[in-house]
Parts: C-alpha cells; structure tokens; sequence
DNA sequence: AAAAATATGTTGCATTTACAACAATATTAT
DNA sequence: ATAATATTGTTGTAAATGCAACATATTTTT
C-alpha cells in the first residue's frame, strides 16, 4: 500500500499555532467584551489576577507572574491597582531566605471575586452551551498536556 | 445513584478559557524567541501575513485581518512594512462594486517565504515531538469546533 | 573575604495594540 | 433625489505589553 505523499509546506495557517492562537485570540475578545458590558469594575486581567492570588495564599510576585503569564513589571502593575482597591494586601516575607512581596486576598476583595465569578459562570455556560463537559475536559487536558510538553523550550524571563 | 455535587464556584485558572489563553501566549512567545533568534528578517506577525496572502491571493485588505484577526490599522501598517521589503504588491481594485486594496505576493515574497517555511517546519517538528500526529489533528479540530461555536458571539469590528 | 552570579521587584521606554474618528465611496431608505 | 446607512481603508491616540536597566539583597564561586 502506497504511502500518500504529504503536502511539503503546510500554510502556518493550517497549523495548530494558527487555531491556538485564533482561538485564544477570540476567547480573549469575547472576555473582555463581556467585561466592558456587564461594567464589572475590574478589566479582565484583574479578575485573573485576583482569582489567581484567592486560591494561591501567601503567593509571591514572581510566582503570580508566571501564573498569570504576565512579566514582573506588569504583575506588580496590576497588582499595585488591585491594592488601591482595597482587593489584596501586600507585605514583606522571605522565601528562601530572600525578601519578597507577598500578597492575601481581602475580605472586600473575596466579596468581589465571588460576585465576579457567578456572572462568569452565567457567562461561561452560555458560550459553551454546543460543547459537552465531557468535550471540554478532553479539549483541556489534551491543551495541558500540549503546553507541557512544549513549556521547556520557552524561555520564560520572568 | 447519586450525583456528586459540583464544586459551585470554579476558578479561571481551572478553566478552558485559562489553558486556551496560557497555551497560545506560551506558543507565540516560543515563536517570537524563535524568529528572533533565527534573525529571519521578518516578525512572527509579517511572515503569517504574508502565508497568509499568498494562499489567498487577491483578497483584500478587510478580508485579510479578519484572517489574522489584527483589526485593520494594524493590518494596513503590516502591509505597508511588508510592501516595503518587496514581498507582497498592492492594487486597487473592486470587490461588490466598491473600491478596495486588493494585493498579492511577488516573486520575491514567495522567495522569502520559502525559505522560512523551510526553517519554520524545522522548528514545529522539534516543537510537536512529544505528540503524534493524529494527536495534533485531534486538537486542531477540537479547536476549529470550539472556535465556530464561539464566532458569532464576538463582535469582530473589523 | 572578595567577587561573581542569582533572585526579586521597580522604573523607564519603545513597541504593539485596540479603538475611535475621519475620508471616500456605494448602497439603501425615505 | 436626497438622506441615512454601510463598506473600506487611514490617521491619531491612549492603553497594554515586553524588555532592558537598575537597585537591593542573598547565594555561590574563587
């Protein structure tokens, strides 16, 4: 049995890299619509970022950023507006010896988060309303196991 | 049989949104560092428009950001880098009756291309390793049916 | 012990990006 | 026919982002 022959140049378009970032890209927009239109009081990256902080307690900046995927500089932006919301505190501690800027989640800013999170979750039901759990699941875990593989390579300066 | 409960409040980091938006930034980031340690000459961003164009010939400039979901400034500011160097051409011409900027790749550009497609192939090869090729293909289509289940909800304003 | 390297966070800047406003033209509605 | 609306591309601007440089402190190397 003949092998077919592969096409030699595959379009960057036709490639996973494309449909990952077209679709993140998308999901982003349809993130940060939702967050203009509801008016929620904090852009997007900010309800990542305190989510982020509610269930990693006593996390330090460096940490958050590589969560988050932000660099420092933008890490401790965000978080410098989340402080003057009252939404986290900071304060120094070690880790490893060292001085760091560690960070808790507020009560005021646990209150919000929670508001936020039921509005999302209204949100996240209607537009993965076509897709089964079992589907999201399979789609998440492959994306996982997809971004493992390739995290190593990436150097992260962070 | 009893249904176990449903944990009420799901975080975003645990959510398909997070992997979708970690996995593609971890992706592009991983591609910038690899065009620019390549020194191709071009930015991630020129050559997928430019593999854009050239398996698209003679579409317009509208048409063409809504393919690489840059909104049309930047479209047009890419075109014009990428006219510049030589590799694409621009023309006017008319799509339902009305005026457009229509465009195509030169010999020159196809040239270009080429050759980063070449290296570009290298890379994804090294890149995909760890994952077999109907795995990609299985995540690729799960992406695309993702994405068509979410377009319409996104006001694209391009 | 001194020097080099590393970890952490901040500041400044240059690039990218999105978005709104505009200009020009064509279509549709009144 | 005139006005209102829509399509396409460009320009201007404000915000987001990444990156390099810096400051500080600690660890590792020599």
């Amino acid at each position: 049995m003949q092998k077919l022959p592969k096409s030699p140049i595959k379009h960057f378009t036709d490639s996973i890299y494309y449909d990952l970032e077209q679709t993140a890209r998308l999901m982003k927009k349809l993130g940060n619509q939702v967050f203009e239109k509801l008016n929620l009081g904090l852009t997007s990256d900010e309800y990542i970022t305190l989510d982020t902080i509610s269930c990693n307690a006593g996390i330090c900046q460096r940490d958050l950023a590589k969560l988050i995927l932000k660099d420092r500089a933008n890490t401790g932006r965000i978080l410098d507006t989340l402080e003057g919301l009252g939404f986290i505190t900071r304060f120094i501690d070690t880790k490893n010896n060292r001085l760091v800027r560690k960070m808790g989640i507020t009560e005021k800013g646990l209150k919000k988060l929670k508001e936020l999170s039921i509005k999302m979750e209204t949100h996240f039901k209607n537009t993965t309303a076509d897709f089964s759990e079992d589907e999201i699941d399979a789609l998440q875990q492959s994306l996982r196991r997809f971004r493992n593989s390739i995290e190593e390579l990436v150097k992260m300066n962070i």
